[in-house]
DNA sequence: TCTGGGGTCCTAGGACCC
DNA sequence: TCTGGGGTCCTAGGACCC
């Protein structure tokens, strides 16, 4: 359902998908330009030395090396040593050898962000998915004609200016612009004219689909359906009664049928810190101590957010992996750490005794803008609870006086 | 894929209201 | 006292994305 009919006004749209390739690589080699064409690693929760935390980012020499996002650290370097250890071990071949690096977020960003201004000089309206990725409507600032040589600029523009490089899909609609940006990676550059949607989805594995993870894919094939063009053939009703509405999704993803606009990202819906432990563990002062600090970190970015949230909950990940979350909503939105602090302890004190090798805490219903609203009538004081959702609000000394109540009675 | 961290969306069941 | 149906909110879990 909602998909435009072809022949319509999704034809005239322009999208475009621009994804950086290897992004947080390729940022470590723009402030350290001698591990251009090393095989380099780029760990999360890693620290130098040691094995801990896992592949955040492998240049494509290290992936030759069997190196994969997401592995762990400890398993990486059994495919990659690190090079200073192949310096001194006779044993290890320097040439088998690569680079490790932590990751830099704030240095990404900034990046990142140079980037973006390029991208929106650029596009009417552009989403930013994540720090290497967005989308762009350019149907006001290409042609199809002009397509390619378009996306060239934008890309050179980015290499010349920056130092990082852009894989870009052109196409008729974000989600085909998304699988043409990725077809030729690193530094693609793929245009899917309107009439060509079908044909070029057609070969496409259907593990490649936005939307299709590990689970979906293994129903999928054991249906007999292996690519985008498979997918496209099956019947929609059935995909309904398998997957629900998304299986409605993909089916029309798969015929290169989608009519989402291309929005800017808004608001956050929630946010959350989360922390593995280096083994699981039982010792629950510790797991406190870990999820009240993660609780700390929560509260202050909603804070410098302007956030208010109206749920905190937390995320306890026992062997082998089993993840349960708990979770408590308050009778209005809030900033107050403290109230955070009990009700994550209180929480967390259903899993005492048991061992945990993850802890989450986060803060979800969020609304923003609080400090202007609370600047109206005192409203910062107390607790910070506003009234409860769908109440009248209008009123800031009815909603004072019910707040002080909500938070305590919340809890006791 | 022996598994890091920050997110989004969907679904199902229960509580509660009218 | 039993029966009906619709709507909304909340919690928990699952799948997925980068």
């Amino acid at each position: 359902m909602g998909a435009r009919l072809p022949g319509t006004e999704s034809e005239a749209r322009i999208v475009a998908h621009a994804d950086m390739d290897c992004f947080y690589a390729a940022c470590e080699r723009l402030r350290e330009p001698a591990l251009e064409g090393e095989p380099l690693v780029v760990g999360m929760g890693y620290e130098p030395g040691t094995d801990n935390g896992a592949v955040a980012t492998a240049s494509y020499e290290a992936r030759a090396f069997g190196v994969e996002s997401a592995q762990a650290i400890s398993a990486a370097l059994e495919h990659l040593p690190r090079k200073r250890a192949a310096a001194t071990d006779a044993h290890l071949d320097i040439e088998r050898s690569g680079f490790y690096r932590p990751v830099d977020i704030p240095f990404y960003e900034s990046v990142s962000e140079e980037v973006r201004g390029i991208l929106h000089e650029n596009a009417e309206v552009v989403r930013e998915v994540s720090i290497d990725e967005a989308y762009l409507d350019v149907t006001e600032r290409t042609t199809w004609d002009d397509a390619e040589a378009f996306a060239r600029r934008i890309k050179d523009r980015i290499e010349q200016e920056i130092g990082v490089v852009a894989s870009v899909g052109i196409a008729p609609n974000m989600s085909t612009a998304k699988i043409a940006s990725d077809a030729e990676k690193p530094d693609g550059l793929v245009v899917v004219q309107p009439g060509e949607v079908r044909d070029f989805l057609a070969p496409v594995p259907v593990e490649e689909l936005h939307g299709v993870g590990p689970v979906t894919a293994r129903t999928l094939r054991e249906r007999g359906i292996g690519t985008a063009g498979e997918l496209a053939g099956a019947d929609r009703h059935a995909l309904l009664s398998a997957f629900g509405e998304r299986g409605g999704d993909l089916y029309d993803r798969a015929r290169g049928e989608d009519d989402r606009e291309v929005t800017p990202k808004g608001r956050p819906k929630s946010l959350s810190r989360e922390s593995a432990f280096v083994e699981p563990t039982a010792d629950y002062e510790a797991i406190e101590e870990r999820a009240l600090a993660l609780a700390a970190a929560v509260t202050e970015r909603a804070t410098r957010k302007d956030a208010l949230y109206r749920t905190v909950g937390i995320k306890v990940v026992t062997p082998p992996f089993d993840v349960n979350t708990r979770a408590r909503s308050l009778s209005g939105p809030v900033d107050d750490p403290d109230l955070v602090d009990r009700i994550v302890r209180d929480l967390l004190s259903e899993f005492e005794g048991e061992r945990i090798r993850k802890i989450g805490v986060r803060v979800s219903n969020l609304e923003f803008g609080a400090a202007a609203q609370s600047s109206l009538d005192g409203w910062v004081g107390g607790d910070g609870v506003a009234g409860g959702s769908g109440e009248d609000d209008s009123d800031p000394v009815d909603s004072a006086a019910r707040r002080g109540q909500a938070s305590l009675s919340e809890f006791e």
